[in-house]
DNA sequence: ATTATATATTGCAATATTACGATGATAAAC
DNA sequence: GTTTATCATCGTAATATTGCAATATATAAT
């Protein structure tokens, strides 16, 4: 096969796995660093900052968009992306319950 | 390419990001949710409870052991599988900086 | 209008992941 | 010792991910 059965999994179960996969990359776990830095941020300096070329860096800001975590605003020719914080807190909280109750329960 | 460029970011990025690799399957979420619910969990129930073939569970168990977060002890025929809980917290806590601080700054 | 700059999309090659049947290894039960 | 039960490993097919060159799009600057 290949693909994931994820038809035998809660929505949950696939919501969190879907998320954590985003973050499963660390050009991905670095762009949000640092855009989280700066005030507004380009592709051009990811590319730069990061050392991917430049579509790469398109197709990873794009996986992380696909889940909400982002919105990029035109500013003229340049794309000022931004973290949206509503969707960062309830990722945030999501894996805190994932974590707590499992801990809570283990063995 | 295909590979990850691992080699360009730091190893707390590849650690969070290695780690997420692990959670971002819904099977592995179920398997450790699971096994969090019983005293300890053998592969068979796995295998019943959540309806992939059993080399498959082995595969998923595999890559949950292979960053520390199981350890299993045969006993007898069985093989109890448990979640490491100090590995687990130290996980949790990582997510959790990593949330915290890109949050904190973010723009 | 033309050129330069910034980002997205397409197409493709290399590699990784997911899944399972077949087989192997190990220990309990008989 | 043979059978049964449990789990791991191997081999392989299907699919997904990663990365980039080439190209497209869109705006700014000239």
């Amino acid at each position: 096969m290949g693909a994931s059965k994820t038809h035998i999994f809660t929505i949950s179960q696939n919501e969190l796995a879907q998320a954590a996969k985003v973050l499963a990359h660390p050009a991905r776990i670095s762009i949000l660093q640092y855009i989280s830095r700066q005030e507004n941020c380009i592709c051009t300096d990811l590319v730069d900052v990061i050392g991917l070329a430049q579509p790469t860096i398109s197709q990873h800001l794009n996986e992380i968009k696909k889940i909400g975590l982002l919105h990029g605003t035109f500013e003229g020719k340049n794309l000022c992306y931004c973290i949206n914080r509503e969707k960062w807190v309830a990722l945030q909280q999501a894996f805190h319950l994932f974590f707590t109750n499992v801990n809570q329960n283990c063995c």
